[in-house]
DNA sequence: CGAAAATTTGACATGACTCAACTGGAGTGG
DNA sequence: CCACTCCAGTTGAGTCATGTCAAATTTTCG
């Protein structure tokens, strides 16, 4: 049933997952490769919301579970693969499968702790500390995605990042 | 077996409903009043993550979820009468009721959504505009929290928020 | 090799913070 | 009912972190 709800899917680079104005009907398992969600502001500045790498799951939950057109782009920031199911399926699995229901609350709650988390920082850190945690707590990400995306992601320009890496540096 | 997990509970002004350290045992429904939840950093700063009133679900997930020692406080800022469960007992209506499991991600899925959400403000928009989006999305808790709680929880000092309704009062 | 993307750097502007002082209630006790 | 204190809110002056913009430099990759 499982195997049967999913399909592997080969994203090249650049390419979208999902675009804005669009319903999120998949959910995705990377296996292999990166991503990133972002949404692009009023004065067309980008906001990276999420990064995605090996062994995460993909989608855009407020729209999946709204059913809402998302305010987001997933895009393969590598060429990815995915096994991809739709949001339905992955419904019903869930409602199926106790095991799978288990794994989809624990996936909401770790979901909404990390953004807590995040959150908190955002709200009392300096772009330093920012920056310092995340490199502490994800370092791979640091290989994977060039420097203005991750200042994008922690919410500072790509030249305040830049001080702030010489600054460290230095220590 | 629901009523038998629930048992009412009043807590007044200024008493607390969860200390910083102790794990997060009980979740709360509110029935009447209004409580807020921070945490204090190094340099003794509060820092308001949520506000609650009638009709939300109080408790640290984190804490709950992990079972670690909680960073919050949780104190009830006006005369409050909750529900109350203790967390295991919620589990238990959790994995024997399906419609209690299906609410329980509805919730976790909704503390999320949200969570993402002021994330995005935080990230991307000035005080003022923070400031505004909160007043037209929760015009009740203007009343019901001063300032300076309003202040914390948008994440800006008491002092700017003070200078930014003075702008805005103006239009 | 050459073009596009990413990063660095400087000069400058500005939003928000800090700190301290002041004002005005709201509650309390004598 | 007044005096007193506590708490919330306002305001001004000065400072600082971060943003903005443009240019120079380096890296990546077809």
């Amino acid at each position: 049933m499982i195997t049967a709800s999913f399909r592997l899917r080969k994203i090249r680079k650049k390419q979208y997952f999902l675009q804005e104005g669009d319903v999120c009907e998949y959910i995705g398992f990377i296996m292999q490769g990166a991503m990133r969600q972002y949404r692009v502001d009023e004065k067309d500045t980008e906001h990276t919301v999420n990064l995605f790498i090996e062994d995460w799951w993909v989608s855009d939950r407020e729209s999946a579970v709204m059913l809402t057109p998302s305010s987001y782009n997933i895009e393969a920031w590598e060429d990815t693969e995915l096994l991809v199911a739709t949001t339905a399926a992955m419904q019903e699995l869930i409602t199926r499968i106790p095991a799978f229901a288990k794994m989809a609350r624990v996936m909401d709650q770790r979901s909404f702790i990390a953004s807590q988390k995040r959150l908190n920082f955002a709200l009392s850190y300096s772009a330093e500390k920012r920056y310092t945690a995340f490199a502490a707590e994800h370092p791979n990400f640091l290989q994977r995605f060039p420097q203005h995306i991750i200042a994008s992601y922690l919410g500072i320009t790509k030249d305040t990042l830049s001080r702030v890496r010489k600054q460290t540096l230095k220590k």
